[in-house]
DNA sequence: CTGTTAGCGCATTCAA
DNA sequence: TTGAATGCGCTAACAG
């Protein structure tokens, strides 16, 4: 652990002033060639690296961009991260990540830590932050939210419509001749799992059917909800022909707890997901979801951020993310 | 985007000197009551955050620690990362994380961006460094390598013993009866994925049985991988009862690729992962794996770091990782 | 107990 | 083109 070296040694060694160092260093200005090739010499031979605080403090930019995540462990972040990571790619800036655990202190921490560390932008996936501690942040920062609309914010807000997702993937198992239609729900408190009951609730009013509060389990977004949901209907015999979790995850566990009681999906039972995730791709059989263009939202997140870094007066366009269903293996017309 | 609000507006505010406004913040040593109760107010009052920058610049750490993670998608990395996470909670160090992408030149450049940026230490899941960056780098920082077994560096190290965790999945297919198992490999260049092909050879070995070349799958840790496997050695007639995949992801795509020829797992042909990942507890069927413990390794890489840290003169206690496997129902009894 | 002062490493202004 | 000097925000001696 030896001191690590400064323009000073450089400076020395070259035998110039560490204005000349800096000079060259950046580019700021010219230098004589002579002087030049011997910083670059010194500078190379003693292995330099800018102490980034040091510059930040000077220059008032730490060109870091700050990432509140939610659960590193979850599949949606995840996929977020990665967009935000290109997005980002050659801009000069570097996103760091820090974790808020879906608790609102963990996220109040983080996010001063992250200030403190002087981000230059905020970029936060979910979370339970108010909407108007989001706002007074947005006054601080440039920032960019995914997975959350907050009224006054919309321009920065990478977010599908959560309503008309699940209006699509309800509709869909409605045109398919599925009249019982279970649907597992994300955690109340959370408004993207509020939206899809809501898009739920009305695909079946646009269709006529009446809504059946037996047909709709409170879930957590976890695979365990997908089995305890299935147990409760069957148990209670609830007759349905399609379930329509309000994510994959718990589109995975509703799919064991039907293996567990040997019924075939999509043949016995259609499943409907939401996320779209990576995995749903090769799960048994692959499943049918709604596709949240994950990577796009980061790098769309990124660029939020940088258009607010780069051109502050121009206005920020609003984002463009387009609503699909992924249609897969899991779902098939209801037997007659 | 006002200014920040530093020590010298409090003092100025408390009508103190900025030393003790420093005082009274980090109570480095006493203040008089009343001089401190008007800092304290004025700090709120201003909503003061300090600037880690300056803080970091002249203490000379940043109380921060560099983890460089390949693929924040990846769910392997992402269980760690939360065992990274659980691990520094109220040690007063932040863990910060960037990526990889599995590109040495983007490891480098994290890295160098991490130091930079005056980190206190560093863990690095997985990677592409060489050994030898490894110790230079072990040299200058505390340092935790995660899923990575460099000589010299062993009780930095949290890793399981991958030739170990082969041999006994394969030994476990052995014992129930399979005579021909097909082994779909990692990435070659990656040590764990030879580490693992090695067990599954002493396995072989040690049980009387014949390698057969045949039965092994280049594969590249990806879940097409599994896919691929499958349509090779089906379509090639190349005759298994049981197939080890060098991790879960493949086993993933594995069962896919044996669905769609109408094979059934366990039933027809019994499937081992790698890694032990949480959704496969959710595979159908559930899946057979060793277990890597991945929260505890990333905990453990936490309490490395810390130690080495905290107590630098003290010895690196050796890490303690057992190796495990998670019997579960994707494998049975071969067919007479 | 408290204020003054000297840096931490760097970019930048001001003279030369 | 260059060096000396200044200050970013903060902590830690150093004198009182």
């Amino acid at each position: 652990m030896t001191r690590n070296v400064t323009i000073k040694d450089i400076a020395r060694a070259a035998d110039v002033s560490i204005s000349t160092v800096s000079r060259t260093l950046n580019g700021s200005s010219a230098v004589a060639g002579d002087k030049r090739a011997r910083v670059l010499a010194a500078a190379q031979e003693l292995g330099y690296e800018p102490n980034a605080a040091a510059q930040g403090l000077v220059r008032g930019r730490s060109m870091t961009i700050g990432v509140l995540t939610q659960d590193i462990a979850s599949p949606f972040y995840n996929e977020v991260s990665r967009g935000i990571d290109a997005g980002f790619a050659g801009s000069g800036y570097q996103p760091i990540f820090v974790n808020g655990h879906w608790e609102i202190q963990d996220e109040s921490a983080a996010i001063t830590a992250l200030t403190r560390r002087q981000v230059d932008g905020l970029i936060i996936l979910g979370g339970r932050l108010t909407d108007q501690a989001l706002r007074d942040l947005a006054a601080r920062f440039p920032l960019a939210l995914v997975g959350r609309r907050v009224p006054g914010l919309e321009p920065m807000c990478l977010s599908i419509d959560n309503v008309q997702g699940a209006f699509l993937a309800t509709t869909h198992l409605i045109q398919l001749g599925h009249r019982r239609i279970g649907h597992l729900t994300g955690v109340p408190s959370q408004r993207d799992a509020v939206d899809r009951l809501e898009g739920y609730r009305l695909a079946l009013a646009d269709a006529g059917l009446a809504f059946d509060p037996r047909l709709v389990f409170e879930g957590d977004f976890n695979e365990t909800a997908g089995i305890l949901a299935v147990e409760h209907w069957l148990g209670q015999g609830v007759g349905l022909s399609a379930i329509f979790a309000a994510n994959d995850q718990m589109a995975y566990g509703a799919r064991l707890g039907l293996y567990r009681r040997g019924i075939r999906v999509p043949d016995d039972i259609s499943l409907m997901g939401f996320d779209d995730l990576p995995a749903s791709q090769f799960t048994l059989p692959p499943l049918t979801s709604v596709h949240q263009p994950l990577f796009e939202m980061g790098q769309q997140a990124a660029s939020a951020v940088l258009h607010q870094l780069l051109t502050p007066d121009e206005p920020l366009p609003h984002p463009d993310l387009p609503l699909t269903l992924s249609v897969r293996e899991s779902v098939r017309y209801a037997r007659p």
